[in-house]
DNA sequence: TATACGTGGCA
DNA sequence: TTGCCAAGTAT
């Protein structure tokens, strides 16, 4: 229910002018988005033919990510995938591996799947509807590359445009619940000519004026016809119910180096659930109660494993997690578990390693590299034959907490490796 | 309708 | 440091 439909009389016919406060419209918007568009990679300059492939890719990637981390993945997918048909015909593993450090992985199979169906229909299809149907591609999605590659007049409704319609029509109705109301008074506003141009506009709009915290009205070129602002309230929209964050969970990750040629032992996920489809050194599984005291129990083979100090942290969308690391040495030409693989260290890059597999064998890498050079005695030696009982940690020195290990950080270490990178 | 699903940047 | 949030989708 919006402000404006409380009023019991009838809306005023604004016989007068586009300023008028009664309602917004889409040229006014029009106006100010030739002026203040966004020049974006994916984006065609006016005049310029859009390029459905790249519509797509870039809608895809950019759903709850930003544009700064989509950017390098957007020309990166263009240089190794040209056109639909070569990402049609690219192994998954490749796909992934491209995709790793973007997040929400089902995002990259179902791009995959996609592809291939899009491959096998000839084209894109050129309809709302018909693009719909394919994976990955929900209502949003499809709206918008409807749009924006094919100018039709859909409504393409992301959290930019739900902020700018919840505030301009004062929506009280919380989110999600008032989705289908925002699509609506959305659609209403598609002009017939430049729906593609309007869908981008709006989120122009959001992303550069209509901002989630200090909103800049006095730019806004829908500033009269904004309720939310005629009240001072633009900032309390859209209505939204905090969701409640996860519950830590802990675990363990074991990384195996094999002498000789220093492969890392990795496995690759099952394809669905939480990073589906990707690679990581074996880890116990992840719970509330674990107890790194009991970490060997989980071990993927028989070997004097070390304890490292320091903890691997990472923060999923849906609960935090606190990884313990296991390392441990084994003889060269040793052979993989079943389902296991040793992976070179200049192999690593094409494995599909998530941000957080990342962190994990940066932490690994890194403490192997500091300790060798300096203290052999931060590490806690443990042994596999002897897994519950005696190892208690270090009681001396209280451990330096490790540097923040960040992903990127893996490429370094495995550029040059065994060198002392950390102190104190 | 509610929950699972990544990651990084910023106030 | 903590919490929010970024061009959502699938189930």
């Amino acid at each position: 229910m919006t402000r404006a439909a409380d009023k019991t009389s009838p809306m005023p016919a604004p016989a007068q002018k586009s300023r008028a406060p009664g309602r917004p419209n889409a040229s006014d918007l029009l106006v100010w988005y030739d002026r203040h568009r966004r020049v974006l990679p994916w984006r065609a300059l006016p005049g310029e033919r859009p390029d459905p492939y790249r519509v797509w890719l870039s809608e895809v990637m950019l759903q709850q990510t930003t544009i700064a981390a989509v950017k390098p993945y957007f020309s990166k997918f263009l240089e190794l995938f040209p056109d639909v048909a070569a990402l049609a015909a690219a192994a998954e593993e490749r796909v992934m591996s491209a995709w790793a450090g973007l997040g929400y992985y089902s995002r990259a199979r179902n791009l995959h799947a996609c592809a291939r169906a899009v491959a096998a229909l000839g084209a894109f299809p050129n309809t709302e509807e018909g693009l719909r149907k394919l994976p990955g591609i929900g209502a949003y999605t499809a709206g918008a590359i409807a749009a924006i590659a094919f100018d039709r007049p859909a409504a393409a409704v992301d959290g930019n445009v739900e902020r700018v319609m919840t505030r301009l029509f004062a929506i009280e109705t919380t989110l999600p619940a008032a989705r289908p109301e925002i699509r609506a008074l959305t659609l209403a506003l598609v002009p017939r000519d430049r729906p593609g141009d309007f869908a981008q506009a709006v989120m122009d709009l959001g992303a550069t004026i209509c901002t989630p915290k200090r909103p800049a009205c006095a730019l806004c070129p829908w500033m009269a016809p904004c309720v939310a602002r005629a009240e001072g309230l633009q900032e309390t929209f859209p209505r939204k119910i905090k969701k409640e964050k996860g519950v830590l969970r802990k675990g363990a990750a074991f990384v195996v180096v094999r002498a000789g040629d220093e492969a890392i032992l990795l496995r690759t996920r099952p394809p669905e659930g939480l990073l589906g489809s990707m690679a990581e050194p074996p880890t116990s599984a992840w719970t509330h109660d674990y107890d790194p005291a009991k970490g060997l129990l989980d071990a993927p083979l028989d070997a004097r494993w070390k304890r490292l100090p320091g903890i691997v942290k990472h923060v999923f969308t849906h609960f935090p997690l606190e990884l313990t690391v296991f390392s441990a040495r084994v003889a060269s030409g040793a052979g993989a578990p079943a389902g296991m693989r040793f992976t070179a260290r200049a192999g690593l890059d094409a494995e599909p390693l998530p941000g957080v597999m990342k962190k994990v064998l940066a932490h690994a890498l890194e403490v192997k590299a500091a300790s060798s050079v300096s203290e052999p005695k931060a590490e806690t030696p443990v042994d596999l034959a002897t897994p519950s009982e005696p190892e208690p940690p270090p009681r001396r020195a209280p451990i330096p907490k490790p540097p923040r290990t960040r992903p990127s950080d893996l490429a370094r270490i495995v550029k040059k490796p065994p060198k002392a990178t950390r102190k104190s």
